[in-house]
DNA sequence: CCTAAATAAATTGTGCAAAATTAAATAAGG
DNA sequence: CCTTATTTAATTTTGCACAATTTATTTAGG
C-alpha cells in the first residue's frame, strides 16, 4: 500500500476525525442545550460575550471565526430570545453593537450549574484533555494561517 | 478567577478549538474541490466508496457518522454530477445501494495528484500530525460513545 | 467641498446537519 | 397465514455556514 493510497484512508485523515469530532460534541451538548433554548453556535456567541462583554457583529466573528451572514441571522434569534439586545453604534451608524440583556447575564450562573457536567465528562474520559486541547489549539492556528494567506 | 470561570474561557474550550479547526480546515480544502465541484461532505462520501466500494446509504452514514437526511440530498447532488449510481436493492427493496461511476473511479486518480499538497502542506506545518491524529481520533470515539448511550 | 475607495452589515442563494415524521418493506410471533 | 414491531430510507423543518452581492456609511484625495 503507497503513501497515495494510505492518505485516502478515512482512519488516517485528520481532516475527517475534527470534523466528526465536531459534530459529536455538538450532540454532546445537546440535550444540556435544549434545556436553557440554545443551539450550539448561539452558546458560544453567549460565552464570548460572557467573557469580552458588549461586542459588534463583526469583533463577535473575530472570536468565532464566523462572518456576518452566519451570525446576523443567528443573532436575532438570541435577540427574540431576549437574551441580548442590538442596537446601531452612535459613534458609527455602520456598526451594530451587541450586549446581554438580564436575563444573559444570569444564564450564566444557571448554566455554570449543570454545563460543568459535560465538561468533566469530557474530561473523565479524555485521559489528556489539555495535550489534547494544546493539539487541537496549534492545527487550528496553522489551518487558520493556511487558509488566510490567499 | 476560579475553575468554573476558566471553563467559559474560549481559550480554554476545547469544543470550540475542535469546532473552529474544523471549518478552517474545510475552508483550506474548498479551492481544491471547487476544481473538482465537490463540497467537504461530498468528498468524503467518494473517500468512503474509494476506500470501501459500492456501499448501502446507511454504511456511508454508519462510517461518516451522517444520517440519511444529510446524505440522501448529498447523494443526488453526486448522482446529478454522474460521479456515483444510486439504485435499489434488488435483494432487499428497503436499500439503496450506492456505488461509483467509471468518471468516480478516474476521480481518485486526479485527486491523487492534487490533493496531496493539502496533505502535506497541512503536515508541514503540523509538527506532530501523528500524535494530532491519536488525541482526535480519540477524542472522537469517547464523544461518540458518551453521545449515544442514551 | 465633492467624488472615489474602503468599510460594515445585511441580503441572497446553495448546501450541509440533524430531529421528527412518514412510508414502505421485512421479520417474527401467534 | 396474518398482525404487529422493526428496519430503512425519504421527507420536512429549522438552523447554521459561507460566497457573492447590495446598501449605507465613512474616510481620503483632489
Amino acid at each position: 500500500m503507497s503513501a497515495k493510497q494510505e492518505m485516502f484512508e478515512l482512519e488516517n485523515m485528520l481532516c475527517f476525525s475534527i470534523y466528526a469530532a465536531s459534530r459529536e460534541i455538538t450532540r454532546l451538548y445537546r440535550p444540556v442545550l435544549d434545556k436553557f433554548g440554545l443551539t450550539y453556535p448561539q452558546y458560544l456567541v453567549m460565552v464570548v460575550l460572557w467573557e469580552f462583554g458588549d461586542s459588534t457583529v463583526s469583533e463577535l466573528g473575530d472570536k468565532l471565526l464566523l462572518d456576518s451572514g452566519t451570525l446576523t441571522p443567528l443573532l436575532k434569534r438570541l435577540q427574540e430570545a431576549e437574551l441580548i439586545y442590538r442596537r446601531r453604534s452612535t459613534g458609527d451608524e455602520r456598526k451594530v453593537e451587541v450586549g446581554l440583556t438580564e436575563k444573559g447575564i444570569s444564564l450564566k450562573e444557571q448554566m455554570m450549574n449543570v454545563s460543568k457536567d459535560i465538561f468533566t465528562e469530557l474530561c473523565k474520559t479524555e485521559s489528556n484533555y489539555l495535550q489534547t486541547l494544546q493539539s487541537v489549539k496549534a492545527l487550528l492556528k496553522d489551518a487558520h494561517e493556511l487558509a488566510r494567506r490567499e
